[in-house]
Formats: C-alpha cells, structure tokens, sequence
RNA sequence: GGUGACGUGGCCGAGUGGCUAGGCAGAGGCCUGCAAAGCCUUGUACGGCGGUUCGAAUCCGCCCGUCACCUCCA
C-alpha cells in the first residue's frame, strides 16, 4: 500500500506529503531548549510533535535519523544590543533566586538538561539519535562563520561578525518577513550597533572577553550568535540538505528564516524541504506566564500534583499541533481517565495473549481497522484528535469484549502503545502507589512521598472493611470507606478483591 | 502598521458541498449490599450578514470576535 504522510509545510503554506531525498530514511532536525530553566509544557507540546512524526515515520517502515539539540549558550535577550555585558539569559538565571544554588553558568546548565533528559523520559518521548550540545560545536561554527566571511556573506565590525542579509536573495522566504522597513518600524529602545550595515543583518559572532561563557576565535573572544549553532550541528549530523525541520512557531521568525540563510548561503542548497512548527499553547485561556502563575512545568505536574506522567503526554497531544490548544486541568482530568482505560484494555489484551487466546474474528477484524484508522490520521498531517478517538474506540471495544479477546488485542494495544505513546506497559498497575513505595515495579503514576507507613494503614483498614463486608456489616464498611476517603484514597470492589488509589489532587 | 492562524452543542475537540467523529459533563438503565469501575441508551451544533448551488456548518465576499509572530520565548 503507498502511504503519503501528509504535513503542513510552513515553507509553502501548504499540506504537503513528505518528500525523502533518500527515499524510506527521514533526516530530521527539531530544534532543542535554551537550558536555563526548567522546561514547561509548551516546551513538550513541541517536543511531542517531533516524537510523533518520528513514531508514525516508524510505523511506515521508514528509517529515521533524529537530531534535537540542546542550546547551553546563553544568548543575548536581544541581539542588537552592543553592550554585551548585559543581559544573558543564562546569565540572569544565574542570578536569580533559583540559581543561588549554582557555582556558574556550566553547573547552571548542566542542572536543567539532566532535568530535560529526565523530563523527556517521563513523558515517553523516543530518544533521538544524537543530542548536540551548542558549546561542544563552537569550533565548527568559528569554522562556519570563516566559510561564511570568505564568500562574502558575513562581515565584520568592531563589535563582531554579522550575516549579510542583502547578499542572500531569498531572504523572508519562511515567514514573509521581507520588508527591512517592518522591523525598522517596530519600537525598540535599545542600542544598534551602528557599524551594521543593514538593520536585518544578524549577528553571528559576539566580540565579548567580559561574557560568562567565552571562546577563543579569529576575531577575539567571545562567544556565538544564536543562529549559527542550529545550522552548523544539523549540517553536521543531518548533511547539507535535510528533509524536515521543526520547532514551535515563535521560531519561524528570525531563528529559522536565519539559519535558512546562513545554510543556503554557504552550500546554494535547499537547507531543509519541510518545516513543520507547532503552535503555543494557552492554559486555562491565558498566555503561560511567570506572573499569572499558570507557568506549568512537567516537574510540577507530575512530581508536586501527582498526575500520571501519561496523562500530561495525552492531554498534551489532544489537540492538533497546528491549531491553537487550550491546556486546561478538565482536560488533564479526561486524560487520566483515558490512561485508566488504556492500561487496563492492555491488561485484558495481555491476559489473553498470555494464554494464547485465539479470540473473536470479528473483533480482530474491527481492531485492525482501528489501527489502520489511527495511523491513517495520524499520516493526516497529524491529526492527534482523530488518532485518540480511534485509539479509544478500539479500547472500548476490548473493555466490551474482554471474554473474546485474542492475540490481535494484544498486537492491536502495542501498535497504538507505539504510535501514540499513552499506554502504560507494566503488567498490573492496580495499587501502584504501594507498588511504588515498596520499589515494586516502574511507577506510571504519582510519586508519594515516604508512603510506607501509610500504605500500610491503608491496607489495614481495607482489609478491616472486607471483614466487615463479609459479615454484612455494611456500616462499619461505608464508615472505614469513608475514612479512606478522606485520606484521598478511592477503592474499587471487584471479583479479585479490592483495590484502592490515591485521588490525584487535579 | 506588516504577517499568519482560528471561531462547531454545557466543555474539550474531529470533519467538511448531501452520509453518526470521539471524549468529558448531564439524563435514564444494567451490574453492585451501597458505591466506584465497566457496559447499554440518550438530548443539544456549526460567530453574524450576504452570495454561488438542486442543496453549505463545509465554497466566495464582507463584518464581528479570539489568538499568535514581527522583540527573548517551544
């Protein structure tokens, strides 16, 4: 069967099917972090559309290479501004409350990319091929801007090296961006460096020996422009031509329209032939923000609220990458629920696997049209909505038919465990909080803190109920329910006993 | 001022010239000692005004509203 995978390319503001250079090998480069905080879910939500082209990729067969940096620069809050001792963002960081901790900006930065890589985990995100680090390529990209100064393209001042814009025809191309007079219009109260030539021209290298990261380069110390890095490590990794590149959509304007003019300057190749960009996300309807409070962290969430880590990643993925997305906790809600029914239509999938179940034609039949139907959506320029809603009407069929399930449930369950990443794997995850605090198993859910003692308590008090349950004494069983209750405990009664969980606290 | 996106039922969100998206919440039922979970049934819709058409939520125009980028941001 020929399967298109159809995506919006911001290039040609098209859905366009994406065209491999080397037909069934995807070369991939999404766009990383600036590591001087923690990373927060609009981070993720365009971290997960990386992952998810990556995983429907997979599904087609195709062979991927991925690249997704990690930029440990800090760059300068603007790039005109002649005074570098001033603002950085690393820099600020550092002096903040939250950086007190640090000796310097490496400490700094090391810190908050162990904290992404973990975060990545949490969320189930693919691991990418390679992971670049912006200061682990600085000779590369003194070697870039040399190349890029001999052909013209790039000048020097007293305060550094600047991209020509005027020496590169087609620049604007990405965002429309064309007009020098727009960004002359906009109000800007900082220093220019009237040594540029144009207004557009970007700075590629910073002259700076006061800088808390510096190199030693052709033109003095200093340190690199933000631009340069993407270019130089995609080139590094990827070639000099590559099929995709993403990031979210505050990055089309200047970052990529910049690097497509560094890339294509220097080779008079294509950079990249798709661009795919992920729109930022609002929570509870207003822009994230530090001073409104809504500025959502993965840590928070998972490890302060105690929501399934999986949870976040549906919740995350429930709207389409390109559409406005209104995070908001009645979502994160749905979606725990939505992991519940997962996990256990992978349970009952399992179950029958396990013992070699053979199972209901028909039901094989249905489930298989599902999985069609997922990737199908998903090869639909990413259509995460419609994928889950046929994610989840296969599940409701395996929740309604768990006494005809066979194999094909279980294969069913591991395609949508693979396409969509929101099925928690672990074979019985009912009691996981004590599973957890006695080191049992990989958690799914919420982290309790030094929880022994407690779980303990709890089991003594579901175990009191059950005896009173089976002399009939349903008071005293409603009035220890009750008790648990209000420990935040919920059980559920079953042929196989009783289980309980903490209510998440969303 | 420039560029782009979006407005679907109580809420979140697909779809798209005639054919049920899905979920959450609500209502009724099955199950249960009662709950919870699960299962079954179920109502409500396409921002406004024009136009094209046999027929438009879906195409076109205008208007209203929301958001984003152009300045650090995923």
């Amino acid at each position: 069967m020929n399967r298109e995978f159809r995506l919006y390319n911001t290039l040609t503001k098209k859905v366009e099917p994406l065209s491999l250079i080397e037909p069934g090998h995807l070369r991939f480069y999404s766009c990383g972090p600036t590591v001087y905080s923690y990373a927060h879910i609009g981070n993720f939500r365009s971290f997960l559309t990386a992952d998810l082209i990556l995983r429907t990729a997979q599904a087609l067969g195709w062979k991927t290479t991925y690249v997704t940096n990690i930029t440990d620069v800090g760059h300068l809050t603007n790039d005109d501004m002649i005074d570098a001792s001033g603002e950085d963002r690393m820099a600020s960081a550092l002096q903040s409350s939250a950086g007190e901790r640090f000796a310097n900006v490496w400490d700094l930065s090391r810190h908050y990319s162990a904290a992404l890589q973990s975060d990545w985990q949490t969320l189930n995100l693919l691991e990418p091929d390679v992971r670049p680090r912006a200061t682990e390529h600085i000779r590369e990209q003194i070697q870039t801007i040399e190349r890029l100064l001999s052909c013209g393209a790039a000048y020097q001042t007293s305060s550094g090296v600047y991209f020509s814009v005027e020496s590169f025809a087609d620049y604007g191309k990405l965002s429309g961006n064309k007009a020098a007079e727009s960004l002359e219009l906009a109000v800007r109260d900082v220093v220019v460096d009237p040594e540029k030539k144009d207004p557009r021209d970007f700075a590629l290298w910073k002259k700076d020996a006061d800088h808390l990261m510096q190199w030693h380069s052709p033109w003095g110390w200093g340190f690199p422009g933000w631009h340069i890095e993407c270019s130089v490590m995609a080139q590094a990794y990827l070639g000099d031509e590559i099929d995709l590149h993403a990031g979210g959509e505050d990055l089309i304007f200047p970052h990529h329209e910049c690097e497509i003019a560094q890339s294509e300057a220097l080779t008079g190749r294509p950079f990249s032939r798709h661009w795919a960009h992920t729109r930022f996300l609002q929570v509870e309807g207003q822009k994230m923000s530090k001073r409104l409070g809504n500025f959502l962290t993965v840590k928070d969430l998972v490890h302060e609220r105690g929501v399934p880590p999986l949870a976040v990643r549906l919740a995350l993925i429930s709207g389409q990458y390109r559409k406005p997305f209104n995070f908001t906790f009645a979502t994160l809600r749905d979606s725990e629920r939505h992991v519940k029914r997962f996990r256990e239509a992978f349970r009952l999938a399992k179950e029958a696997h396990d013992r070699g179940a053979e199972g209901s034609s028909t039901i094989a039949e249905t489930l298989k049209n599902r999985h069609q139907a997922v990737l199908n959506a998903l090869l639909d320029d990413l259509n995460t909505p419609a994928a889950i809603a046929q994610a989840l009407g296969g599940v409701r069929t395996i929740l309604q038919s768990r006494n005809q399930l066979g194999v094909h449930a279980y294969s069913f369950m591991n395609h949508v465990s693979d396409l969509l990443g929101v099925v928690p794997q672990t074979a019985d995850l009912r009691n996981q909080s004590l599973r957890m605090a006695l080191g049992v198993g990989k958690p799914e859910g919420s982290i309790p803190k030094n929880d022994v003692p407690q779980n303990s308590r709890i089991e003594e008090l579901i175990q009191a109920r059950t005896v009173a349950r089976n002399a009939r004494d349903f008071a005293t069983a409603d009035k220890i329910r009750d008790e648990l209750l209000k420990m935040n405990i919920v059980i559920e009664d079953s042929a196989s006993g009783t289980s309980w969980h903490k209510k998440s606290n969303i």
